[in-house]
DNA sequence: TTGACAAATGCAACCCCGTTGCAATACAAT
DNA sequence: ATTGTATTGCAACGGGGTTGCATTTGTCAA
């Protein structure tokens, strides 16, 4: 998958350069969470590559535009990339720690009740839900 | 509805400063659109009042801790405010002006659907939906 | 009406996220 | 190795938002 993705940009013309590659992999190896452009920057300075900011928001553009990534609106604000190849789903953010996770609402008649709601004067297009709640890490143990 | 609110602040010992009671006097007279802090800075403007922007902010936290409004993210990353007095709702995007508007589901069971999501790992708290696409004042006449 | 005190405001300085123009660098094909 | 251009870095900027501190203003009581 990752293999692909890099070959099909380069059939494209583009450059694999190491930053690229780097943040390609950051995304393959985080796949279950959103990732913010500043956390982006700091996984990178993990790996000991520092990249400048406008390189970072050129390249999540860029992926973007490539269609290799998404921007998600988790509901605090902040854009968020994950890669583009779950489907249309949703999200659940941790009102302490800021965390996100991908939900996919399957087991009602939701999903396809919110695709028929009709808003007047709208021409609507597409739409986003997003819980928000206390993750696991954050909530006191039950135990203790 | 507006002097009630006025007078509560009152009670509470706050004080009825010109800026406080226009900026109240907005939300009143724009009860169907979120407003930004910016968009409100602009309001005051359009009075004749420049209010610094320091005190547009620290005004709708105080607003906020009072109850009379509240914050919503209608999903493009800008935080809006509207008077605290229309129970949970949703709102809807246009994506060409960024306008806002306040939507109610009711016809459906839907928000009953949704209170009912059960998240793993997760306590959850609340939800937000928001729609997206073109206002009516951005899309093409369908006449000409 | 006048003080006095606390609440509210303005100002300056700062942070963070994100963008743009332009010069320098590094791919990748020859 | 050379070359053309995609990519990167840098500097500078803009919008949104916050904080500390000095100044103003609303309120109430004398
Ligand atoms: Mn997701
Ligand atoms: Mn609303
Ligand atoms: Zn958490
Ligand atoms: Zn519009």
């Amino acid at each position: 998958m990752r293999q692909q993705t890099l070959e099909a940009l380069k059939d494209k013309g583009f450059r694999l350069t190491k930053i690229r590659k780097l943040i390609i992999d950051v995304f393959f190896s985080n796949a279950d969470a959103p990732i913010s452009a500043p956390e982006l920057r700091t996984h990178l300075l993990a790996l000991d590559v520092k990249a400048n900011k406008t390189t970072i928001y050129r390249e999540l553009d860029f992926l973007s535009a490539q269609g290799i990534i998404v921007e998600i609106n988790a509901g605090d604000g902040k854009k968020r990339y994950e890669l583009d190849r779950f489907g249309h789903h949703h999200h659940i953010l941790c009102l302490r720690c800021s965390a996100v996770e991908c939900v996919a609402i399957e087991d009602c008649a939701l999903e396809e009740q919110l695709s028929r709601v009709d808003l007047k004067n709208f021409k609507v297009t597409g739409h986003a839900l997003n819980f928000f709640g206390i993750c696991a890490g954050c909530s006191p143990c039950t135990e203790c």
